[in-house]
DNA sequence: CCAGCGTAATTGTCAGACATCTAAATGTCT
DNA sequence: AGACATTTAGATGTCTGACAATTACGCTGG
């Protein structure tokens, strides 16, 4: 809307702005090369360092790559669902880490957005799927698995549970939500029958998925949610507990 | 892992992924200065314009903050859930409008994870966030109403209802997929007759919502679907008939 | 024909200077 | 002493000019 002219003082910023809004509108396609950053300083009129300052800006956030050499230049980024993806888990983690989220919200939302892909996953699903499910189930009863390692495998059950849904668009958004909240989870000790429930309702979801019974799978992903909420609560108090 | 020796030929971004990691390992606190440029400078043993661009990265990603003046400096930023959202929206249209993502597949994600947040709309909602519904859906009705503008109301009507669910994790995490694909809706005209059916479908919602009926809220949400679907399948196919 | 070499274009880095901004210290008047 | 104006120091923002590193391309000579 107001684009003509937004001054907040910093010229890399608004230059960065400008050329973003140019991406977003489609006036630079994808792989189309923008101009030196010598001319871009003229085009500007502002000196090659500030193009450069806000050429960085666009490449942090994948917008542009740049290569040198002769026929080098900044040259607009086609996004991967794999970069937004990865931006995603270290953003939300960040984000959650940041605001002391309450562990209660971040898993009402974690587990409402996995039952919403329950459906799509049990319909979809392949056996390369089910089967990666049940090797991070089996992985999760070894006793000798570290706490970080256990946790590791949570993810990548989810991640598959998620995968099996397949439709990227949704892979990615729940990427934040699943992946993100990892460092939420390692703060919890598992205790060797905390371990054995999480993986019998693991094995009660790949069971629902195998079956293509979404009604089932919702209903274990919320008991799995209800069992993690108690579990969050026992650990707080617990350290609550010793802190007083 | 590989965090010791990451060498890819770029200074200033190694620098800013040192940095990167030190805010996310945190050694580095929210609101922390970080010592000036030129002491970074020397830190490093680069010039100062490098450190500058290692910054402007480490700004674009809003995970510092400069601010100038005598006790200014860089400042490690608390992310907030409204930049993070802004990002999320921006990026998931760009990540859209780029992999020419099938119009069938955003739709699902879109409304798979509404009807996620559907359950706590229905059961926290406020009458804010009710008459925000009712205030977008009688603005839909309105006939002289551009295509862009119902576009935008329809965002809004979906925003207040995913503000219902009053999980801010569930709602940032949502806006990719319901602001991000505003771009896609715009392309398809509406119709009187398709307008009036959206919006008896988004009262339909508001009543079930206002009825704190979750079961309802979600039926409706999937008629939506569906009869966005039919409407895109139609306008796509009358475009490429137009075409050929 | 092809292998090697130089050349030009472009990004990456450096060094130093000046401009601008802002809080804090300092000075001045009542 | 207190309120207000002024200076000052430290920091970021910008500019200028130079050189290094890298890469494609064309030329030249065998």
């Amino acid at each position: 809307m107001k684009n003509a002219s937004p001054k907040p003082g910093d010229l890399s910023a608004q230059i960065a702005g400008q050329v973003r809004d140019a991406i977003l509108d489609g006036r630079l396609m994808v792989d189309e090369r923008l101009p030196s950053e010598a001319e871009l300083a003229d085009q500007f009129a502002v000196a090659r360092s500030t193009v450069r300052e806000a050429l960085k800006r666009l490449a942090a956030q994948s917008l542009i790559r740049t290569e040198r050499g002769a026929t080098g230049g900044a040259f607009v980024n086609r996004l991967s669902f794999s970069e937004v993806y990865d931006a995603q888990v270290t953003q939300s983690a960040l984000l959650l880490s940041m605001n002391d989220v309450a562990f209660e919200t971040a898993c009402e939302a974690r587990f409402a957005m996995e039952r919403a892909c329950a459906p799509l996953a049990a319909e979809r699903r392949t056996d390369d799927h089910l089967a990666q499910m049940r090797r991070e189930a089996d992985r999760q009863s070894q006793p000798d698995l570290s706490d970080e390692a256990f946790c590791a495998s949570d993810v990548a059950f989810h991640r598959a549970l998620v995968d099996a849904a397949d439709n990227p668009v949704l892979g990615f958004q729940l990427a934040g939500a699943v992946e993100g909240m990892q460092p939420l989870m390692n703060m919890i000790t598992f205790t060797a029958r905390s371990r054995g429930a999480i993986v019998a309702f693991h094995s009660k979801i790949a069971d629902a998925i195998e079956a293509h019974d979404a009604d089932s799978a919702i209903a274990a992903l919320s008991e799995l949610e209800s069992y993690t909420q108690e579990l969050a609560d026992t650990v707080i108090s617990a350290r609550r507990a010793r802190q007083k």
